[in-house]
DNA sequence: AACGATTTGTTCGTATGTATC
DNA sequence: TGATACATACGAACAAATCGT
């Protein structure tokens, strides 16, 4: 056909993989076995193959076992906003929202590890500090089922702990909240904030954390902001989590009730997948 | 040091490229040049290291110039919800909101491809049809500044047809925005509607309309199901962008205009780098 | 616990093709 | 046209992980 011998041997696994013939879970013929089925390709062609299915996140490769169509755990659905159920006004701790929404599972956290930072140029823009500005930052490694599940980091003026919200460099976590502590001590109600939402491969850390294969999973980093009521910004949260087993929700508006319960349980991309189908 | 080699000398690059000693844009060592740095390693084995900063998305190889570290563009802010300032209680394209906020750069959008089809499980679930319903399926490409920016399909009911909006199987351009005649046609009003987020790899189409490398660049996909005020949903919408040049922002409740306005100039991955340093 | 068989992981050498300048 | 640099492909050997005996 046409294209290098590696790239038709990946599209023909594909192939099979896509039409159901080698079903999530199941194991791929060995790299030996490749070899006599594509025409005696040199192993690393194989290989060449294979990587770059593991790079389209399709298969994983287990050393001593072999090579394996990937199951995709159900993605887990993480409410960021709901305007009409649960009215958020103020109060509650935005940044847990997620979390306490975890339908039938148990999130844990750790308690936050808590530093004071010069300000980095990207947190001082969000919270319109001055360059060189000191900032509280805390770090909670969150889990689900005792499985890592995302990495969160809040960052606070320091002069929230001048002016007495002296709790927020303490290595514990506040109870009430963090932003209704913040709140109750300065005076300050939340009436909004602004999500910027990306995707990246992950860094060192995020890789470890979440037990994430050489390639082929990005990540979900959400920078949440928070605003008071004059307009000026409370905190800054940033959160990270594996795409391969999150998706993220925003209800704006009216949305029924019965959908704000429902769990997401499908594969993604299957709804572009048939729409980009025939250029 | 430990493991092995071709990691190592990724990492020795990595570290030169995040020290700025490679600042972006600038050309790594050849790959021979590379050989004699590092202990004359095998040149498939210094491939294997430019290999992983390439799934990373640090570099780039071109071939017949060199290796490059990449030189992100600036992320195109797509705001995907404002309370406050637009006060979209209904009306408008909603699909079309982030585009049209396009800061200081020019969208395009191709003529709709529409289809008729039968309805996909994900999507049939998203607008409550029974499995085998028919939908309208339109499918447009968006270009900012001639560049290719987002693929987007919009399914209806084709009930909605049945029941007078003809202009939804139309393959042009629904002037008023197609929300607004079907709202108008039918006399159903959005009320309220719901994101869900996610990050993949990009499948075959998506790569060659983004002009993807091999790998290291996810895309975001964003599935949006509006409601009518009966709680029925009215169409749903999925949209993917490359993930490496656009963020997805999402304002709720109060916040400030000045920052609704903002246009992000920064690089991804960032904030959490400094947050996660030092486990 | 030890060993062998199987399978993927790493490293080397070499040759040739293709893109760019 | 030639020189340079990355891309593809092959063969070979040994290491490391896994599993069953």
């Amino acid at each position: 056909m046409t294209g290098p011998i590696y790239r038709q041997i990946a599209e023909e696994l594909r192939r099979r993989i896509e039409s159901g013939e080698l079903p999530p879970g199941s194991q791929l013929p060995t790299e030996l076995e490749l070899r006599e089925m594509f025409d005696n390709a040199s192993r690393n062609t194989v290989r060449d193959a294979i990587r770059s299915l593991v790079t389209r996140g399709l298969v994983v490769t287990r050393a001593g076992q072999g090579t394996f169509v990937v199951e995709r755990m159900v993605p887990f659905a993480v409410t960021m906003s709901t305007d009409s159920v649960t009215g958020l006004g103020g109060g509650e701790g935005v940044a847990y929202m997620g979390q306490a929404r975890a339908q039938r599972r148990t999130p844990e956290a750790t308690l936050p590890r808590v530093e004071i930072q010069t300000v980095s140029e990207l947190i001082g823009r969000e919270l319109r500090l001055d360059p060189g500005a000191q900032v509280v930052s805390r770090h909670q490694r969150l889990r689900i089922d005792g499985k890592p599940w995302s990495l969160q980091t809040s960052f606070y003026p320091m002069s929230f702990v001048e002016q007495g919200a002296s709790k927020l460099v303490e290595a514990k976590n506040i109870e009430p909240g963090a932003v209704k502590y913040v709140g109750e001590t300065l005076n300050l109600k939340q009436v909004g904030y602004r999500d910027q939402v990306l995707a990246r491969q992950p860094n060192e850390v995020e890789s470890a954390f979440f037990r994430l294969p050489d390639s082929g999973v990005a990540v979900l980093e959400s920078m949440r902001t928070a605003y008071e009521a004059g307009g000026k910004p409370i905190r800054c949260t940033v959160t990270v989590w594996p795409a391969d087993r999150n998706r993220l929700v925003y209800n704006v508006g009216a949305v029924p009730e019965e959908v704000l319960l429902t769990v997401a349980d499908d594969q993604p991309g299957s709804a572009s997948v048939s729409s980009a189908t025939g250029s």
